[in-house]
Parts: C-alpha cells; sequence; structure tokens
DNA sequence: GGAATGGGTATTGCATACAAGATTTCACGA
DNA sequence: TCGTGAAATCTTGTATGCAATACCCATTCC
C-alpha cells in the first residue's frame, strides 16, 4: 500500500476499505487495519472514527508547512554536516547522487524520488541526532506524495542534477551546506505546480494487485 | 496509561501485558494493543515484535537527544513569535505560567510538568506551523517522562519562575526569544540528574486501577 | 418539486478464539 | 554444582464473528 500510494497509483482520494483491501492482499483485516494505523502515521492516508481510511489529498498549504519545516531542520542538518564528511561518506553520497541520475535518466521516476528521499535521510542520519532522522521519516513520504502530486510526468530530472551542487557545499563548511540546503529545498519547492495536473482517469480496481508478493 | 507513565506511577522498565491491562481497564486486548501502539509512537513504551511492550526507559543519551531537537525546533518557534505576540496572546501565556506556578507551589509536580508543556506547545502552535506542533506532541511525552526519572522529587519548582523571563524574551524580538529559550531549555536539561535516584520499591500492581475512570 | 425521515445495506469498531512464538521450569547428565 | 535440552506454560499475533455506526435510497410530507 505505501509503495501503491507513493507511485500514485492508488490516486488522492480513493477510499481504502479494509475487507477489500484484505481480501487483495489475502489476510485478514486486522492486519489491514494496522497498516492503514501506520499510514496514517506516515500521513499517506486519513483515518476518520467509523468513517474508513482514505488516502490523503495533499494540498498546496501542506506543501508550504512540510517544506518550510524541512528547511529547519535539514539546514541545521547542513550546519553541523558541512565540511565534516568523512572520505568513506562522501563516497556514499556520490554514490548515491549517481544512481538517482541513472533512474532519472531511464525515466524511471519514482526510483529517483525515493533515491533522492534516501540522499536526504541519510545526510539527517549523520547528523547525530536520530530524532532528525524520525522527523524526515514522516517528512519525506509526504515530499514524494506532494511531488507525484504536483509536478507533472513529462518533466525528467528536476532534482538530480542539484544535488552534486549540494554535496559540493557539503565539502566547504557548515555555513555554505545550510545555505544550499535551503536554495536546493526553496527550487524543489517551487517547482511544484501551482495546480495538480487534472488526474488521468484511473481504473481504481486492482490498484494493489502487484504489491501483493512485495517484489518492486 | 498515559497519564500513570507520565506520573511515574508505571517505573521505566515494566513490562506491560496485554491481557492484564485488558482486565484491568475491562475492555479487550484489541483496544490495549491499539493503546499500545498510539503510546509506542508517543515514545513513552516501546515494542518488540512478539516480545511485548513494556515502559520505556529513557537514557541521558535521550535526553541529549531531544533536548538537541527542541533547541533546533523551538528557539525557530521563538524567533517566529518574538515581538510578534497579540495583547490576547500574551494575557494566555501569563495565565498558563500563573497555573503552573500555582501548582508548584502546591507540591502538585505533575501538573506543573503538565503545564510547562502546554506553554511550549501553545508556542510552537502560534509559530504558523502545525508540523511544528507535532514534533512537539512526539518531543512533550518524552521530556515529561525524563523529568519525572532524572529529578528529585524534592526539588519543588525548577521551571516556572524561568518561565516569567522566557515570557519577557518573547515581548522585545525573535532574536531575543531565541537567545532566551536556548538558555531556558539548556537550564532544564542541566537540572536533570547524571544518575536516575534509586526508585523507591513500586508495588507495581494495580498500577493503573485509578485510570479507568478517565478522571484525574 | 424539494426537504425531511425512515428503513435497509454497507462498513467500521470491538470482542473472542485459535495459532505461532517466546519464556520458564524441571529433569538429566557432565 | 552447573549447563543443556525439552516440555509445559505463558504471551503475543492473526483471523473471524458480532454489534454499532454511518451511508444510501426510497417514501412521505410540506
Amino acid at each position: 500500500m505505501y509503495r501503491a500510494i507513493l507511485e500514485h497509483r492508488a490516486v488522492p482520494g480513493m477510499r481504502l476499505r479494509e475487507e477489500e483491501l484484505a481480501a487483495e492482499f489475502e489476510v485478514s483485516r486486522t492486519v489491514v487495519r494496522q497498516a492503514l494505523q501506520r499510514l496514517a502515521q506516515d500521513g499517506l492516508v486519513s483515518l476518520q472514527h467509523n468513517r474508513g481510511a482514505q488516502v490523503v489529498v495533499p494540498t498546496r498549504e501542506l506543501a508550504a508547512q512540510v517544506f518550510d519545516a524541512r528547511r529547519v531542520v535539514e539546514c541545521e542538518v547542513a550546519r553541523r554536516l558541512g565540511g565534516r564528511l568523512s572520505p568513506a561518506q562522501r563516497h556514499q553520497l556520490h554514490t548515491l547522487v549517481l544512481q538517482e541520475a541513472e533512474a532519472a535518466s531511464r525515466g524511471d521516476r519514482a526510483a529517483a524520488i525515493g533515491l533522492s528521499g534516501r540522499l536526504h535521510r541519510t545526510l539527517a542520519l549523520w547528523a547525530g541526532n536520530p530524532i532528525f532522522v524520525r522527523v524526515m521519516d514522516e517528512l519525506l513520504p509526504t515530499t514524494t506524495l506532494l511531488m507525484a502530486m504536483y509536478t507533472t510526468g513529462s518533466r525528467p530530472a528536476c532534482v538530480s542534477h542539484r544535488h552534486s551542487e549540494l554535496l559540493d557545499a557539503f565539502e566547504r563548511s557548515g555555513p555554505a551546506a545550510a545555505a544550499e540546503m535551503k536554495r536546493h529545498l526553496n527550487e524543489i519547492e517551487r517547482s511544484l505546480l501551482p495546480q495538480p495536473p487534472p488526474p488521468a482517469a484511473r481504473p481504481a480496481r486492482d490498484v494493489f494487485a502487484a504489491y501483493r508478493a512485495g517484489l518492486p
């Protein structure tokens, strides 16, 4: 379900009936309920008492809030990490950027966005405070959903080519990295369309069929 | 359960058996499980697969992380709010500080700590980004638990009298409020003992008996 | 013709039963 | 005496059934 939502298969607003999902995944409603609650915690579905679950419909307002919060946290992360990366860390980051660029070049938008998130999460991980990672884990899924909703599929690699500049700034100093991080996040936010493009009508049936086994 | 943990009735490390709790609160294990998962999300209990739940044992290391994160978030909140409070907001804050001082003076430590948290949460609420509130809601319960664990009951009002200074700084400007917030959080963190005082042996039976109805 | 109301259906919330895994206990042997 | 192993017990994880609530549609009244 997680992946189906992030990959925009389960479109925002879609109702998620427990019985239906249970049949689809061949488990009981009990585990479906657990999954829905976890997804609600990640901000991907909204639960209403006695009224079920649906995929969240992220607004532009939410986007503003998420990027605002990410700027606060991630600029601090950058400030702490800039100019202090070990060679091994630098190598790991460059590998991630490479993989992301590769995914983008072959048109795999979902993979590229996922790898972009991985990069930001990794930086938070190295900042030394696990709470930063927790916050990122709450904000990144929503960011992914926002990007799936407020960008057209036509623009290929709006993110990756700027990540190398981000890494350059991390080589220099804390303030430089923080400034570049702010610029970077602003750029991503600005790349979101003011209105969601009209969604292509979806079958809305068997949305989760491909995700049963858990393989990509 | 929430209150029993924060008020240090259910001591850190205590195992929380589902059946036991279900009997205590006269509900089924289903709702107990839900409650435990919510508490785990709040960072008050730790869940281990197939091995049940227990009240978290917060370490000094966790304390450092929590206060570090709070400094990042709440200094930003202060920066945005300082010098911009409306008269109504100022009034509300002063009322809270008053109530807190009152609770402290009559020795009600739990109420004082709770009101202190309310104050910080209210500030986050006014900062204009609900995500800040969400983060605070995740950090405040742990803070409360830390204070219950790493302070002696003898010290009466280690917090409240400094909250008026904090409010004064909020009257002035953003930077002033941020600086005072940092100082304030540092002071609270420093007030934690390096080692938890040896806990008075608890009956560990019927810990939740008083909380069944939901009344204070 | 439109709004309100009532019954039927669908869906969630809760409780319980069963299965799977972990823990404890006790016997046995080194 | 201590360690090992296996059975018994306890605890959690999952599935299912029933009750409560919300939703939908037809009927009725204004």
